[in-house]
RNA sequence: UGGGGCGUCGCCAAGCGGUAAGGCAUCGGCCUUUGGAGCCGACAUUCGUAGGUUCGAAUCCUACCGCCCCAGCCA
């Protein structure tokens, strides 16, 4: 697609700068973004904001969208996680074609560069401690000072850089700066590292280096080679664009990409730095990364949301430079959305209560045909066994019926979906007073769900058969933290987790719930979305609450 | 009190001087063998505030208020 009849230009500010550029013949005509991760930590909602928009417009306006990781610091960056980023952003749908690259495919070109600026007379060598930086640097309000290694000729400049990556000095002995400005009033000019020395092994590189570059060096010359056109980051990177500029300035490079800044992703009941994250892996609070409350695209994806939900998520929030806090509910409107077109119904009793058909013949058994997905006859249907004794969920029955209540009580009755109607007739009770069984008698006319008189019965119930069904784990999550906003100042992560996030319960499915491929997700009728968790074995399944159903009943009750 | 940003419905978000899109949520009603889904309808006389320019301003100007980011040899 040309970008002249590409999207709407106003979908949002950054396709608005793409098509402006494309009309004005900037970066001759060509689009190519880039999608940075580091990889210290999971990919997680977060980033698939980023990684829609970016591939989102190099596939809009005919361009390329390069996977490159930001591999500068090797002090806390894994292979793990670099396989874990690649399988993560394909399973979003997206595709990077050739163009996977590292910044750490650039080191020896950084190096000539900076030797480059050297020459210039734009960087020198630095051997002003981290606590004397820091208090050469200044405040906000206040100028900084220069630093005393300041005007270090170029040859000594060349001949200590050439050291520092030789390997002759200490970690922190020294650091290689650029020579710009420390009275400017935005920090990042005055005087900024770009490379310090690190002595660890780096996941691709091994021990060749022992210098590596800073963040706002290394990330402006990977765009540049790689001719990228518009390199899109977060705000808080605003302020780092007049030295992106200026090394590009300064630099003989092929291209002079354009950063431009967007809103990060915030949701409600969720935590989106990968530090916490990781915290919450390394405490031990959650299984790992891929724990189904995680909003990690591989915490989602075991709980079950699909990718184009996510992708269709992403849209729907639109891009912005305006600080934002979305509902976790719009994520979850999506993963319904789809989960309702695509997963097949099936019927499971998570808290069962024995129900005894009186009146049912003792051994018959009958198999009724039930639709597999109502919202698609091409899903066909199944056989769902049905007998004297069934197991009904607990909470559709009720001894007390308030008003508006259409389900199970004494004297009242109900359709069990697909088989018969059935109405209490007594119930049973143990030592305790707590229920054991609901005795009840069938309409043998109403099979099928529906009787000859035509007689309005308005609730209608899932069951599983006593003698047929299969029991299986289900694990219910809930939001990971209870409160809607982040930690409150000076609240430790532990202490902001909701405690009920997961509730293990032991449900009872009928047959055809129990022989599922793995990752599969079904609708259990009336409760929600639920998936196939790989810790399912052969002869029992292990299911994820991916999300429940909207509940008007639920509502309704609270008030 | 330095610099950089942002402020349009409960939440996201269009709008780019010509008289407030859309989505989520919410509230009614219809329909329903999932209290699901679906369908219909309601939902900002007003755009952080105050002035100004203009025939006309959410859009331009001025001042003020509020929120976010920046003092890593992290990204």
């Amino acid at each position: 697609m040309a970008a002249a009849d590409g999207p709407a230009s106003s979908r949002d500010f950054v396709r608005q700068i793409v098509v402006d550029d494309g009309a004005s013949g900037k970066h001759e005509g060509r689009v190519a973004t880039r999608f940075p991760p580091e990889p210290n930590g999971y990919l997680h909602l977060g980033h698939a904001k980023s990684i829609c928009l970016n591939f989102g417009i190099s596939g809009e306006f005919g361009g390329v969208c390069h996977l490159r990781f930001d591999d500068t610091n090797p002090a806390k960056e894994e292979q793990e996680y670099v396989d874990a980023i690649q399988r993560d952003v394909r399973w979003l749908g997206f595709d990077w074609g050739g163009h996977l690259y590292y910044a750490s495919d650039y080191f020896g070109q950084m190096l000539d560069y900076a030797c480059h600026l050297i020459r210039e007379g734009l960087a020198y060598v630095c051997d002003l401690t981290p606590d004397e930086m820091r208090a050469y640097r200044g405040t906000p309000t206040e100028p900084g000072r220069e630093s005393p290694f300041r005007g270090r000729s170029v040859s000594e400049n060349l001949d200590r850089f050439a050291r520092m990556v030789a390997g002759e000095y200490e970690e922190g002995a020294c650091t290689l700066r650029a020579r710009i400005d420390m009275a400017s009033p935005n920090l990042n000019m005055r005087d900024p590292a770009m490379y310090r020395i690190k002595r660890a092994h780096h996941h691709r590189t091994g021990d060749q280096y022992v210098v590596y570059p800073m963040y706002d060096y290394a990330h402006c010359v990977s765009d540049a080679l790689e001719r990228i056109t518009h390199s899109i980051c977060t705000l808080e990177f605003e302020d780092h664009r007049p030295l992106y500029d200026w090394f590009l300035e300064h630099l003989p490079v092929p291209a002079h990409p354009r950063q431009i800044e967007f809103a990060r992703l915030n949701m409600t009941h969720v935590m989106m730095s990968k530090r916490k994250l990781l915290q919450l892996v390394q405490d031990g609070h959650v299984r790992g990364w891929d724990d189904p409350r995680m909003p990690t695209l591989s915490g989602i994806r075991r709980r079950g949301y699909s990718a184009s939900a996510v992708r269709a998520f992403c849209e729907s929030i639109g891009v912005s430079k305006a600080n934002s806090l979305v509902h976790y509910e719009h994520l979850e409107h999506f993963v319904r959305q789809d989960l309702n077109a695509n997963a097949r119904r099936v019927m499971a009793v998570l808290d069962p209560v024995r129900v005894v058909i009186e009146n049912y013949p003792q051994d018959q058994v009958e198999w009724f045909e039930a639709e597999n997905n109502p919202e698609n006859a091409a899903d066909g249907t199944r056989m769902v066994p049905f007998g004297r004794e069934i197991w009904l969920e607990r909470e559709d029955f009720t001894e007390n019926p308030p008003p508006k209540w259409f389900r199970l009580a004494p004297g009242r009755e109900i359709r069990l979906k697909h088989a018969y109607y059935i109405t209490c007739r007594e119930v049973v009770k143990d030592a305790t007073g707590a229920i054991t069984e609901l005795r009840c008698t069938y309409d043998p006319e109403s099979r099928g769900g529906g009787t000859p008189d035509g007689r309005v019965v308005r609730g209608t119930s899932h069951w599983v058969s006593v003698a047929h069904g299969v029991s299986g784990e289900v694990r219910l999550y809930d939001h990971l933290f209870a409160k809607p906003h982040g930690l409150d100042d000076g609240e430790e992560l532990a202490d902001a987790i909701n405690p009920d996030s997961l509730k293990v319960v032991e449900a009872v499915l009928e047959p055809a719930a129990a022989e599922l491929a793995a990752g599969t997700c079904v609708q259990f009728l009336r409760q929600g979305y639920f998936c196939i968790d790989p810790d399912s074995g052969p002869d029992r399944p292990v299911y994820n609450r991916t999300v429940g159903l909207r509940d008007t009943w639920a509502k309704l009750s609270r008030a």
